[in-house]
DNA sequence: AGACTCCTGACAGAAACCGACAGGGAGCGA
DNA sequence: TCGCTCCCTGTCGGTTTCTGTCAGGAGTCT
């Protein structure tokens, strides 16, 4: 029998039960040795998912590697799945992929939920405004990192006057609109919420972490304004 | 990266798409050679994996599905709630209500999955463009029934111009644009598709069920128009 | 016919797998 | 406190598997 054969059953085995399984009972039902049980588990770990381990009791499988049934009703599957449609429209590289990924697990998940059958889509999100976004001198990726990171930003952008500046600010989120993706940040210079045309942002510096968490940041932002000026 | 978890990426991998995937593809998705696709595919095809490899077209995932979708990860949840902020921005009172159960419910996925730790957005969708949309004579859900049930309308239009017309028309979809909502239609007269703002839809009385299905009038309502026209 | 593509076999170095053995530590009941 | 059950980790060495490369064969599409 193959490894990757005895993972699955392994998996399977941890999956079925939803009581505690000793690593002593999972080595007899799989032909191997007690030590293998536990190196396959940490290999189970390392793919995703979430086993827990107690001394004196054994294995036990928590929920969060597997996508659950989500029963969404004909209309709220209809709204998720329009909505990805306007992610295809807008997004970057990035959310394409994920938007494209999201989407299959859920339709997978739709179609094993009894019930609600496939329908042919109700609604559509229109046609595309631009056929292609600005080039960014700067990849979007690394702006999300800074973001996930909440990594301070030095960076030099080129207003729509044309006149280049420099600035320290504090990014929080990107907004994909559909002509263009803006970043949010607070700028340390001007102590105030900026938004930057990603397309204009000539080049960006990692700096230090900023210390105010990026959610109250974004309550912040909310509140003062309302929305995202292009 | 081991070999289980390669197996696990190519399976996601196929599972995907609905278009075919060459091991050319593959190799270079998952950084290893051709002959280990290969290798791999069989590997799948052992455990039970339906996979389907033709000659000149590459490799497709019999329908019915081996193992259950895995949970989203942070790029794919962030797509379809960013996803779900568009319709918010965009949708009829139905797709938001809907909208609302559906986001309730994927987020109480993630967070039973992600285990506390509820990231913050990442990105969002901008200002919403206009505050309202224009009136619609006849409610949406009547439109929306009518598409549902595959059911021939007669409609009173005022285009444009604003020059009144009478047709009969086979609704198939709803497109929801920034700016406005758009019946897409087969028109009897015209013996082709034609598109009608909601808002300038006077009246409708429903008539029999038309006969083509209605997904394959979609298909071919994009292959002849590529998108709809305001 | 020619371009693609799936598929198989063989080889050899590299990598991993696995059982055996030895211990450590957490929790529980007596 | 002691004993017990289990999870967990480390090491060793023989064995197996894995993987890229090379060399073909055969089916499918344009």
């Amino acid at each position: 029998m193959s490894r990757s054969s005895r993972l699955l059953l392994l998996l399977q085995n941890l999956t079925t039960g939803r009581r505690p399984v000793t690593a002593a009972r999972l080595a007899a039902e799989l032909n191997v040795s007690e030590r293998t049980v536990y190196r396959d588990i940490a290999e189970l770990a390392s793919l995703g998912v979430r086993v827990d381990g107690e001394p004196g009791v054994g294995y036990l499988l928590k929920p969060g590697f597997f996508l659950p049934p989500l029963m969404l009703t004909e209309d709220e599957a209809e709204a998720v799945l329009l909505g990805l449609d306007y992610v295809d429209q807008r997004g970057d590289e990035v959310l394409l992929q994920a938007g494209l990924n999201a989407r299959a697990k859920i339709q997978a998940v739709l179609r094993s939920a009894a019930g609600s059958r496939a329908s042919v889509r109700l609604s559509s999100p229109g046609p595309p405004a631009p056929p292609a976004f600005p080039e960014n001198a700067v990849p979007l990726s690394r702006l999300r990192a800074a973001i996930r990171s909440q990594t301070k930003l030095g960076l030099t952008y080129r207003d729509a006057q044309g006149a280049e500046s420099m600035r320290t600010a504090w990014p929080i989120q990107l907004a994909f609109l559909h002509n263009a993706r803006i970043l949010i940040a607070w700028c340390e210079l001007r102590k105030d919420f900026r938004t930057f045309r990603t397309d204009r942002i000539l080049s960006i510096r990692e700096r230090e972490r900023y210390p105010e968490p990026r959610a109250a940041l974004l309550r912040r932002f909310r509140a003062e304004h309302g929305a995202v000026e292009t």
